[in-house]
RNA sequence: GGGGAGGUACCAAAGUGGUUAAAUGGAGCGGACUGUAGAUCCGUUGGCUGAACGCCUUCGAAGGUUCGAAUCCUUCCCUCCCCA
């Protein structure tokens, strides 16, 4: 493959690169040298449920891969001590050795979905960071200044609004930057709003008398609500293990604006199809419903494969479309002796979903016309109903039960 | 070290002795509409009790004053600003 393909494959879907021609020597020497690129990218081990927010870095490190090149799969379990404070406009709890590492565990089980093992290092940075001397760690933020951490946006804006800024985010970058020097990095990814951290990794490796990494950002792409980036702790993530109809659904319930942007980031949608997806929704040959199905199918094959995701779009289609009930309705199970006359409290029925923590939450809901038995909306809080075995209890718009007693 | 401001629910922000489980906005949730989109409208957002303006817990923490406190007093913790 010559370069400029190569170049092709790594540019697409990216948000910026620094720089270009650094990263064509790279590539250059690395063919002649015969010796692959170190690719790294850190992942924050206090958000164990890899979602497709991370899948867009990680489908780019394989690419790498697929170019020859080797992954670092840096785990930040040291610095997840600490919390990048990125994007974050408080500080952060921090995590205890025995959290980081339980998580650090759940994530070596999921990338390899996408990445190629055989050609992924994983790595924590426990390894060198702890075992630095404090004297070392002083030699370290020697090397920054106070005025150049505060060009960091959120430093700024934090410092701006007066709000709290911990001494120890500022070694977040620092120990992050230290890391491409420990890893000898020629190339290192992440977010956009790890820009500053991956551009302190330059200097820090000049610093230190290596070549500095060529970075790469990704967008950042948002989560489910359309505003704010995917991320675990908003809720508006689309985790890669969820089950297929989960996934499927929450992929449909994505503004229509985010359609161009999941096809680019998430699926292996050729640039030419890209185009024409894009030309179809402009002319409106094709509806945004049709399109965004077309998408999660496409995603959720990717994750589950062909027959599930056949699956999830038959279950879409019946109970969305045609509102009938699902195929698969999981069983609640109702034990005899909480019956009366075969009766049972709605409140009570309700609360064995177990998807409340209390019965006020419960009585909001029924009032509010969110509980069907039957397709029946229930809106008295004080009735007993009759409870049949395989009668149908819908909660909300999503949750079905079929009523088992037992 | 000195002086000042401030800590209210998921977030932001009112509230300075009772009618305050706490205005308002955002966000969330539910409903209507729809394409599980967007826009719009309505409802709802501490817990317990088969439910009532009843009880319990909540306005940084702990004590205190009072018939009664988010509101007053004391101590403590935390944050920010100015000066050194």
């Amino acid at each position: 493959m010559d370069l400029s393909e190569e170049m092709k494959i790594i540019k697409r879907g990216i948000s910026e690169i620094i720089s270009e021609e650094e990263l064509e020597k790279k590539l250059i020497n690395s063919k002649k040298t015969k010796k692959p690129l170190r690719v790294k990218q850190g992942f924050d081990p206090s958000a164990p449920d890899i979602h497709l927010g991370h899948t867009v870095g990680l489908r780019k490190l394989r690419h790498f891969q697929d170019l020859g090149h080797e992954v670092y799969f840096l785990i930040g379990d040291f610095t997840g001590m600490i919390g990048d404070p990125s994007g974050q406009s408080a500080m952060r709890k921090q995590l205890t050795p025995e959290e980081v590492k339980k998580n650090a565990e759940t994530y070596k089980e999921q990338v390899f979905k996408i990445l190629n093992p055989d050609k992924t290092i994983v790595e924590f940075n426990s390894h060198w960071l702890g075992k630095l001397s404090f004297v070392e760690v002083i030699q370290l933020c020697a090397k920054y200044t106070v005025a150049r951490m505060l060009e960091r946006d959120d430093f700024a804006h934090r410092f701006q609004e007066k709000k709290p800024i911990g001494i120890h985010e500022f070694l977040y970058p620092l120990m992050q930057g230290y890391d491409s020097v420990a890893l000898k990095a020629d190339v290192e990814l992440g977010g956009t709003d790890q820009k500053f951290n991956l551009l302190v990794g330059r200097e820090l490796q000049r610093e230190y008398q290596q070549e500095p990494q060529v970075i790469i950002t990704m967008p950042i792409i948002a989560g489910t609500d359309g505003v704010e980036k995917m991320s675990k702790s908003l809720g508006n993530y689309i985790g890669i293990k969820e089950p297929p109809f989960d996934m499927y659904g929450k992929i449909m319930s994505i503004p229509d604006k985010l359609i161009l942007t999941y096809f680019e980031l998430l699926t292996d949608v050729s640039t030419e199809d890209l185009a024409q997806i894009e030309q179809d929704l402009t002319d409106n040959r094709l509806s945004p419903l049709d399109i965004k199905k077309r998408l999660a199918k496409e995603i959720v094959k990717m994750y589950h494969g062909y027959t599930k995701a056949n699956e999830a779009e038959q279950h879409f289609r019946k109970v969305f479309q045609e509102k009938e009930n699902p195929e698969n309705i999981e069983n609640l199970l109702i034990p005899a002796s909480d019956l009366k006359d075969n009766r049972l409290w709605i409140v009570k029925l309700l609360k064995m979903t177990k998807l409340f923590k209390s019965n006020g939450e419960i009585i909001r809901l029924i009032e509010q016309g969110g509980v069907r038995i039957n397709n029946q909306k229930i809106r008295e809080t004080n009735l007993d109903v009759e409870i049949n075995e395989g009668d149908i209890l819908r909660v909300g718009k999503l949750y079905f039960y079929r009523l088992k007693i037992v």
